[in-house]
DNA sequence: GCAAAAAGATGCGCGCACGCAAATTTGCGT
DNA sequence: ACGCAAATTTGCGTGCGCGCATCTTTTTGC
């Protein structure tokens, strides 16, 4: 099983918090939208609201970030790039985020999402290498794709720049560019020494 | 001149709230310091406050962070582990962030003050490379040397573990190794190909 | 000098995050 | 089926961050 009874319900509220949170947000415009409002439309309270999230952007933005980091297989930097390019986004909610600094801050602070899972497959990966560089590293690579991110949802207000943030991958893939060496060099450990 | 009568009295403002705070935190714990008693110590009226800072723990945290960056010349981790030795922190102060979470949280967030300058740094060192990718470094270094304080700070609740935390710079250094293979790259930008 | 303008300080009010304790729901052994 | 223990929900109260309008202080232009 997936877990209890309690486990499922749990989830469930969860997704209604965020999912009505969403809705309400692309409907009014998220400053139009309480707190209150959001745990009414899915049925809770409103203290139970911030049981689950901590801030109105994290409730709107959680339901986007569906990806999973899963470096199964092949670099490390393309599993990263994956996990940006999988994320299930509209273009109405990015339009939203876009925006609005709050919203843009939030979902570019998803980024951390990578570092822990990240750090644990590096460790893996390189049992060698310090726990803490190990750590360092995996933060390293989630800062570089929250620059990409930021980059990504930079509103284009000033009409007289060129703002060519093309693609996210794109983005992604200059970013993490500068950190290649870094990542080569796990898999090349011969000349470590001082 | 440093600047006109009005520059000089925000700046003497800032640090008294600072001062206020800081000492305020160590008197009574970081818990039992309301803003209100900050901005009264300092002077000035609790929305003031707000003008300054966004939260009682860069208020107690700001005076501690005096750390300026400078990449006048060597390699720039050194000048990165010159940042954070060069910080004129108390004893008591440290344990009392320590014991803190949010302090020890907002402490770490000051990594982030890297960020501008080392990328401002990166760009003009080396001309060349992409703008995103040189953010995207100065990022990565910063979150390293994150993960170097987040350690640093790490309280020792667990008395059966064994934790080692040497000093700073030395943490600094090892959250940073990993990435000296990125940053030698800079230098020799020669074979970049795969 | 002086008046207009710019920048800062202040008061007010709103919405929000969260600690705490009581009430409710769920899991599980018997 | 029952009841207890653990987990979750909820209401309440407190302190806080900040937008906005207003008042005060500094700077600027003449």
């Amino acid at each position: 099983m997936t877990g209890g009874l309690r486990e499922r319900k749990k989830q469930a509220t969860r997704e209604a918090l965020s999912a009505a949170a969403l809705r309400l947000a692309l409907e009014r415009g998220p400053e139009n939208v309480r707190v209150d409002d959001i745990a009414e439309a899915a049925g809770v309270s409103p203290r139970t609201y911030n049981n689950y999230f901590s801030s109105r952007e994290q409730a709107i933005v959680a339901g986007l970030h569906t990806g999973q980091f899963a470096a199964v297989d092949g670099p490390l930097s393309e599993a990263v790039v994956r996990f940006y390019t999988h994320a299930g986004r509209s273009p109405e909610a990015l339009a939203m985020i876009t925006g609005n600094a709050a919203l843009r801050a939030c979902y570019a602070d998803t980024a951390t999402t990578l570092e822990a899972p990240l750090a644990e497959a590096i460790a893996e990966r390189h049992p060698g290498v310090d726990p803490l560089a190990a750590q360092a590293l995996a933060a390293a690579v989630a800062a570089a794709a929250r620059v990409a991110l930021r980059q990504w949802l930079r509103p284009t207000t000033t009409p007289g720049l060129v703002v060519v943030s093309g693609s996210l991958p794109d983005l992604v893939r200059t970013a993490l560019s500068p950190l290649q060496p870094a990542l080569d060099a796990l898999d090349a450990p011969a000349d470590q020494a001082s």
